[in-house]
DNA sequence: GCCGTTTTCGGCCCGACTGTTTTCAGTCG
């Protein structure tokens, strides 16, 4: 069974305990559970299989238990009580936003409603403002967010785009007269993948027109929460924002807190417990009582608990306070360290511009060394490359290189090969070697058996010519599932053949994810930061890149394009090394 | 249900907003 689909019952079953009233920390714990289990980067049926479970936080003999149980029989006998007494519908009906636990029980149980559908029929009906506690606002509310589709799925928004609309409101606050600092946070600002919604915070002596400013900016469509110290917004595209308004000497604190993550902010109080002290946006205060001390930066809230200021892209409660504790934090790769792109496609296939403009853009960004890594033939639709149009595009790439040569700069040739079913390339061997650079990758493997994607990987990672595995696992984060692969069996296998994992840095793919990036590093894999860059201002995506990484925990010396070209032929695997210096084209 | 330089039992993170209440519950982040 896979992680996440074990992560999936452990939040079914929290779900339904909230329903059944379950102390409340039983359902924190399940829930807990079930976020280790999806964000652990091995798989948790091998871990249960050798005993190891509770070696991961937050999971004890109890939940261990119900692993194995669920791993031997397919579910397990807590969750199939539950199940009996509330129908699934339940807990899609959570989901609507203010509907919780409490009243979609009372839903049920006085109403009859039993799903979604028959939720929105309760509401048309009026029924729902007849339950006592509710009344027609709630039951407007709950009618609106059911038409608009908004119910159980949330709506996923991907970090460019999120970046761009939250960089521009913030820079709208900071221009406000009352404004002393606006800043994104949340989960924006430790730069997750994929975004739910935005939080922005500021300071302000005077935060009510600054409230009301930001409500009425033209972007907004809906205000949906007005109040002294908030303001919640739906803009024109659905994206929710949310900004917190709160006095300057309270910056640090409110910072700190709406970055989050939840599960990071929750160990902090706990850590902040073990001193006598309560942690909250406003700052710390006694646990015996009293005003809460405010703090001014965040290095001071986690100075005050004895930590290191620490990265936002690490604060998920993977390790990051244990490191910061003990001075042991890693120095977060930057994109100011990256010396080239080993991944970008040029007009011979499906890219939209010659080589040389490509390498024109690399220069401009302050690159010294691009690869050009057109597909091949196999991508279909006539675009690939075959032997003779690959040799054909080296050359061509050659001659582009040599005028560049003097500005210092490598225009380097290759190509990313197609990993074939059977784990054959796409291009014969004597090919291959004779490119700079070689990215092996799967296309069109969704649905393809576990073993043998897996199989045919780790074969490209053996082959001799082969630098790189790029987009192993062909996630897009618009939709479309993974790839079913093994990639702790990949990263074992990159890391015995000296083969270079990709952060494909496309702000749809970041794949290695962040945990597969930390895993690979912890197992001695180099990786590359590329752009994947199919015109000219692709390669401004390498940011992206760099935020997925430094989520993963990497340091410049874990990214081979920190080097120069030069320097990056020590760390090739022994059939690429060139020798001394670049390999330079005949 | 987890966990232990306060504890193997008794704690467990904190506050804002809304709607429905005339003092608060439920929900959310």
């Amino acid at each position: 069974m896979r992680n996440a689909e074990i992560a999936d019952l452990f939040d079914l079953l929290a779900s339904l305990s909230e329903l059944d009233g379950a102390v409340v920390y039983k359902v924190i714990a399940y829930r807990k559970a079930a976020e280790r289990f999806r964000s652990a980067p091995e798989s948790i049926e091998r871990m249960a299989a050798e005993g190891r479970l509770t070696e991961l936080a937050d999971i004890g003999g109890t939940i261990a238990a119900k692993v194995d149980e669920l791993l031997a029989s397919g579910t397990m006998a807590a969750l199939e009580k539950l199940r009996a007494v509330y129908p699934d519908g339940l807990v899609a009906m959570m989901q609507v936003p203010g509907v919780g636990p409490k009243t979609a029980k009372r839903l049920y149980s006085e109403l009859g409603v039993d799903s979604t559908e028959a939720l929105k029929a309760a509401c048309e009906a009026g029924h729902v403002r007849e339950l006592k506690g509710l009344g027609e606002k709630k039951e407007a509310g709950i009618l609106e967010a059911l038409q608009a589709g908004g119910g159980p799925r949330k709506h996923v928004i991907l970090l460019d785009h999120a970046l761009e609309r939250a960089e521009s409101l913030v820079a709208m606050l900071r221009a406000e007269p009352g404004c002393v600092a606006a800043e994104i946070a949340g989960s924006l600002r430790r730069r997750k993948e994929t975004i739910g919604d935005v939080d922005l915070v500021a300071a302000s002596d005077d935060p009510a027109p600054l409230l009301q400013r930001f409500a009425e900016h033209p972007g907004v469509q809906d205000v949906t929460a007005l109040g002294d110290a908030k303001a919640s917004v739906v803009l024109h595209d659905g994206m929710q924002v949310d900004l917190r308004v709160i006095e300057p000497a309270q910056w640090g604190s409110l910072l700190q807190h709406f970055t989050g993550s939840k599960a990071h902010n929750v160990a902090l109080r706990e850590r902040a417990r073990s001193q006598g002290l309560s942690l909250s946006e406003h700052g710390f205060a006694p646990i015996a009582g009293g005003d809460a001390v405010p703090c001014a930066t965040e290095e001071e809230v986690y100075g005050q608990l004895g930590l290191q200021w620490i990265p936002p892209e690490l604060r998920e409660n993977q390790g990051e306070l244990e490191a910061a504790a003990n001075d042991a934090l890693p120095v977060l790769v930057t994109l100011a360290e990256l010396q080239g792109d080993v991944h970008a496609h040029s007009d011979a296939s499906d890219g939209h511009a010659t080589p040389r403009e490509m390498a024109e853009a690399a220069i401009a960004r302050g690159l010294s060394y691009l690869t050009i890594t057109d597909h091949s033939k196999a991508v279909g639709m006539g675009i690939g490359l075959d032997a003779d149009k690959t040799v054909a595009n080296m050359k061509l790439v050659q001659k582009a290189a040599k005028p560049l040569r003097s500005k210092g700069f490598y225009l380097l040739t290759g190509i990313e090969v197609d990993i074939m079913p059977g784990g054959l390339l796409d291009l014969p061997d004597e090919v291959l070697a004779e490119l700079d650079w070689v990215v092996a990758s799967a296309h069109g493997r969704r649905g393809q058996d576990r073993d043998a994607l897996t199989a045919s990987m780790i074969a490209a990672a053996e082959h001799p010519s082969v630098d790189v595995i790029a987009h192993p696992t062909g996630r897009l984060l618009d939709g479309r599932e993974p790839y079913d692969l093994d990639v702790e069996a990949l990263i074992e296998a990159c890391a015995r053949t000296g083969t270079f994992l990709e952060v494909n840095a496309n702000p749809k793919r970041l794949d290695l994810r962040p945990e597969h990036v930390r895993a690979a590093i912890a197992a001695g894999v180099k990786i590359c930061i590329s752009s994947d860059a199919h015109h000219p201002d692709g390669i401004d995506v390498l940011r992206y890149g760099v935020d997925c990484a430094r989520r993963g925990w990497a340091t410049a010396d874990d990214i081979v394009n920190t080097r120069s070209w030069p320097d990056l032929q020590a760390l090739r695997k022994p059939t690429r090394h060139f020798g001394p210096g670049p390999k330079m084209s005949p």
